[in-house]
RNA sequence: GCCCGGGUGGCGGAACUGGUAGACGCACUGGACUCAAAAUCCAGCGGUAGCAAUACUGUAUCGGUUCGAUUCCGAUCCCGGGCACCA
């Protein structure tokens, strides 16, 4: 009896889904356990073996979980909204929500395939209307919210303005962000009312500072504006200044924009991280976003002028050491403080920085910047130091004005260097005059009331003095920012907000969902608004025409999974109090700070109004690797023409082989002799005049070719004939220089690179492909994909096998022979070819039942800490001591195909059913490990001579030092190499090595 | 540029807390079975020298700590991810 995979696992897909095997309860007496996947983008290009590497460990992880008594929830969905299927839309005319459906129903059917323990009736989908009601009606509880920095949590708004009535706002200050729009009025009361004055504000003004609170607010914000295309730009669309499509100027431009207000969220942000299981690296990068600093901000006063500078510093105890000021280009006192003769200057100055990104702006080496002719006078020595304005000072940061240290600082140093700015030395010795050196640990010199102090030390008395003589003030700062909420876009959640005379009102919750309307057009509206600035009705009703971002919906669906049709809540409370936080979250550390930081910023938020029970989403996360995909290259002669005009049309065209290629690349002289050698042959051989050819440089350029018709790296010669008519008859220059049509048997070998795997590289493997029919119903392309070839099982294992799920690497099909061929093997403990039955029910012997406990402990661990890689070799290693041993007794593999089910379950659920079991094997409980089975009385100890190993002996565990040591010298090994010298010490750790020192 | 991660045979990787480097698998080589092929089984497989026993060498590079370093520390190089409108 064969394995035949391909019947088995269509036969257990379709009982378990008959069943409902995978149908989870909300009550249960067992303990809970939710395991999440980051729900997938559907894009059009469907699942690549890139996609399921997270979910397969998570449902490994599930499947594990239910076998160990967890009544476990394990759901999946769709991250629906999206600027693809918006682009898709503009370029085919066909609406995201039809493009969307019919992505969901080819990964569907894809996921499906692989033989996952989803539960499908809590499937969610952020596009519909039943999800997105939910995400309208937690943006309006957002919008209806106020951080109340006293009590440390967000309060209704109506809390904030009946203290607004009692008091005005001298407790609760303006959280003051960088976004907000400034009414006049207020503007006039530097921010401060009492009570008399705030009801005396109108309506408009009281909104306006109203909105200066909310959680969810609106200000003006830049965005990449591509005039040519009309359209904002996300950042990846934009390359060195002009966009992706179409290479038009790009511009920033400032719009209304919605912004959440998770700066005040900050620092639970922070000290949420010590209570939750998250990787070291995945906390610092999240701290660093956050990036908490402490310094102070410091005023200097601008000689002619009546306002003053601020900056933001980390650094106060370098206060002597400011040589010039930096402000950002965007800092509104450009304008104000640049003198006459440098005004053309700064002006093209400031158009040239329009034109960059701010990713390029960070990360470019090249350093520019202008003197915009003003200075500041420094508040202690009174000497005028200069204002620059470069592009490295970013306005979002701090105050968007520095004042530049160059002894101190890198990139000041750097930027007074280039500028021929003299440098003031304030650390003495530890400055070299070459670089800059960052350190606390120097002492002060040149530093006035500073002088002689440890820079450590001087932080806090400079800050003291500046506070002392009113000039500044001690200040934390973070580098997050406030979350743009909008987009300019059609595919996203429309705002359930109402604009009239200027205010934002929101809508009745009776009134969600508030459904995206149908559109004709995807273009953007006037001035750059989203394409719903368009429709009539729509803007008849004053109804916003922004929309959300992908991430709304990504930042509370896994409360929706604990109760997906719900319509009176988003959430039941009894629901998320059962299923709590997020036991196990596995997603790709691309969304290390957006996705994770935001989820669990409105985790808190939902926290502070009691909506919820706790206040972290994810209590563990595992970060899986990407996989990337190795693209394979074919390598083809151009031809030089001597004349214009003359025809090449008619010569083949020839691609060589890679191992020539690198020849010539290292400028192997013999290769590229060869090379042209066999390119002429080939042109002798069809006869034709080519004086109008340079025949000595035949240059060769690059092509990708499909990595499905290469086996490995030796390119299918046939199938690429066929690929594209114009290689019909192309002819090959082969590794060993031989010519392809002389020598059919011979190997063209391609180039290979690592990428990211992509439809347009060219490299990507697909698990499964689904077959394709004509308008008919005839079917013109059969299934296809590594599921079909070797079957769901093989693939997850090969998938873990593969390496560590956090480690990012590249995709080689070649290996999956190796997993596949032990899952026959693990099936001949069973059943074989000709005997058909071969288990049966004899008393195991020591030997196998240590076999079995060894690998339930190692499996059982090893699943524990998510090497799942080292699981898969433990279960290949049980498999040949197994048939070493002859060992198919039932009492033996009954437990080990529990053990393997998680991992591979249809040839499991199959055995168990073959064995004579009648109810399922999802649901049996993880065998027990039994130490008893493995104990040894003795050990094989590496025995090493100054720390080299030279032999090994056989010495009984419970034995003392003493002993080891007589037993070690003893050793012939041994005492060839002490060669009759007295050693120094013998070093014996029990139970791992000896080492005898000489 | 900044932040985070990674680098071990021809390849994917193992070595979990500083203790036998290369488990397991792929590829490759030789052999068995077969008319033949597939499948399966057996043996070999980091490099150098040697018939072998064995010796030297070896975990990106350089240096350090230690009886002992793939593992800890310092410096350098290379690759991947993120950097706020891709998801």
């Amino acid at each position: 009896m064969e394995y035949n995979f391909n019947k088995i696992e269509r036969y257990w897909q379709d009982q378990w889904s008959k069943d409902g095997v995978y149908h989870v309860e909300n009550n249960s007496v067992k303990p809970k356990c939710y395991v999440l996947d980051m729900f997938p983008y559907p894009s059009g290009a469907g699942l690549h073996v890139g996609h399921p590497l997270g979910y397969i460990a998570s449902d490994i992880y599930a499947r594990y979980k239910r076998l160990k008594g967890f009544n476990v929830l394990h759901p999946m969905g769709y991250d629906a909204f999206g600027l693809p299927a918006e682009q898709y839309a503009i370029e085919h005319g066909i609406h995201p929500a039809v493009s969307t459906e019919n992505n969901i129903k080819n990964f569907r059917s894809q996921l499906d395939k692989i033989g996952f323990c989803f539960d499908w009736s809590r499937e969610v989908n952020t596009s519909k209307p039943g999800f997105y009601k939910w995400t309208q009606w937690i943006f309006l509880q957002l919008f209806d919210c106020w951080y109340n920095r006293k009590t440390q949590k967000a309060e209704r708004i109506d809390a904030l303005i009946a203290i607004f009535e009692k008091g005005g706002n001298q407790n609760h200050p303006v959280p003051d962000a960088k976004f907000e729009i400034r009414n006049p009025d207020f503007e006039i009361l530097k921010g401060h009312f009492n009570a008399a004055q705030w009801k005396s504000f109108d309506e408009k003004t009281k909104h306006d500072i109203l909105m200066e609170y909310r959680l969810a607010y609106c200000g003006y914000g830049e965005v990449n504006w591509c005039e040519a295309l009309g359209t904002v730009l996300a950042n990846d669309e934009v390359i060195n200044g002009v966009s992706e499509r179409g290479g038009h100027p790009v511009v920033k431009k400032t719009l209304r924009q919605w912004y959440l207000r998770i700066t005040e969220y900050a620092d639970r942000l922070l000290e949420g991280l010590n209570h939750v299981d998250f990787s070291d690296a995945m906390k610092e990068m999240q701290t660093n976003w956050i990036g908490k600093s402490f310094g102070a901000n410091i005023q200097f006063s601008i000689l002619h002028a009546q306002r003053t500078l601020e900056v933001f510093t980390t650094r106060p105890d370098t206060i002597y050491g400011v040589d010039f000021m930096v402000i950002a280009p965007e800092h509104d006192l450009v304008n104000e403080i640049t003198t006459g003769e440098h005004r053309a200057e700064v002006d093209k100055y400031i158009e040239y920085v329009q034109s960059r990104s701010e990713r390029e702006r960070m990360s470019d080496k090249k350093i520019t910047g202008v003197f915009s002719g003003a200075y500041c006078i420094h508040p202690f020595t009174k000497k005028q130091i200069p204002v620059w304005i470069s592009e490295y000072v970013l306005i979002g940061y701090g105050t968007g004005a520095i004042m530049a240290v160059p002894c101190g600082d890198e990139r000041d140093h750097k930027f007074a260097k280039h500028f021929n700015i003299p440098i003031t030395n304030i650390i003495g010795s530890y400055y070299n005059g070459e670089e800059a050196n960052p350190t606390k640990d120097a002492l002060l010199e040149n530093s006035g009331f500073l002088d002689g102090m440890l820079m450590k030390d001087a932080i806090e008395t400079a800050i003291k003095k500046i506070e002392e003589i009113g000039i500044g003030k001690q200040r934390v700062n973070f580098k997050m920012r406030d979350a743009a909420f909008s987009r300019q876009r059609y595919w996203g959640e429309p705002f359930p907000i109402i604009w009239k005379n200027g205010i934002a009102y929101p809508l009745e919750e009776q009134e969600l969902p508030l459904q995206l309307p149908h559109v004709d057009s995807y273009k953007p509206g006037p001035e750059g608004e989203g394409p719903l600035a368009n429709i009539p009705e729509w803007t008849a009703r004053h109804l916003e025409t922004n929309t959300m971002p992908g991430y709304a919906g990504s930042s509370w669906y896994f409360l929706r999974y604990m109760d997906p049709h719900n319509e009176k809540e988003f959430c039941d409370r009894k629901a998320s109090d059962y299923w709590n936080q997020v036991d196990l979250y596995i997603g790709g550390t691309e969304h290390a700070v957006g996705h994770l930081l935001y989820s669990r910023m409105w985790t808190k938020f939902l926290f502070d109004l009691g909506l919820i029970g706790f206040d972290e989403p994810y209590k563990k996360l595992v970060n899986q690797g990407m996989i990337q995909g190795s693209s394979r290259f074919v390598y083809r002669v151009n031809y030089i023409v001597n004349e214009p005009f003359s025809k090449t049309e008619a010569l083949p065209f020839i691609l060589v082989s890679y191992g020539l290629v690198k020849k010539i690349e290292e400028n192997n002289e013999t290769g590229r002799t060869q090379v042209n050698k066999a390119v002429l042959d080939i042109l002798d051989a069809i006869h034709q005049d080519l004086s109008f050819l340079n025949v000595t440089e035949f240059p060769i350029t690059k092509h990708r070719v499909p990595v499905n018709i290469v086996d490995g790296i030796e390119l299918d010669i046939n199938s690429f004939r066929i690929l594209n008519s114009n290689y019909a008859n192309a002819e090959f220059i082969l590794e060993d220089g031989t010519v392809y049509s002389k020598n059919p048997n011979g190997k063209y070998i391609c180039g290979t690179e690592v990428e990211k795997m992509s439809k347009s590289k060219f490299n990507t493997v697909s698990p499964y492909n689904p077959p394709e029919f004509d308008k008919n119903g005839n079917k013109t392309k059969d299934e296809s994909g590594l599921v079909i070839q070797y079957g769901a099982d093989t693939f997850r294992m090969y998938e873990m096998f593969l390496g560590p799920v956090e480690m990012s690497k590249p995709w080689d099909t070649k290996g999956i022979e190796g997993v596949h061929r032990f899952l026959k093997k693990f099936w001949r403990l069973f059943y074989d070819e000709i005997k058909g039955r071969i288990w049966d029910n004899e008393k195991p012997v020591d030997a196998e039942l240590k076999v079995l406990h060894k690998t339930i402990k190692k499996v059982e661990e090893d699943t524990e800490r998510f090497s799942f890689n080292t699981a898969v070799s433990a279960f290949m290693i049980a498999t040949n001591e197994l048939t070493d041993l002859k060992c198919h007794k039932k009492e033996v593999l009954e437990p080990l195909l529990i053990l393997l089910a998680p991992y591979a379950p249809h040839i499991c659920e199959e055995l168990w059913h073959l064995l004579g079991h009648t109810d399922t094997i999802l649901v049996q409980s993880f065998p027990r490990f039994e130490e008893k089975y493995l104990a040894e009385s003795s050990k094989d100890y590496p025995i090493s001579v100054n720390g080299k190993h030279r032999t090994t002996i056989n010495i009984s565990l419970d034995i003392t030092q003493a002993e080891v040591e007589k037993i070690v010298l003893a050793n012939s090994v041994v005492q060839k190499w002490l060669d009759g010298k007295p050693h120094k010490k013998i070093i014996f750790v029990k139970g791992k090595m000896v080492n005898i020192v000489i």
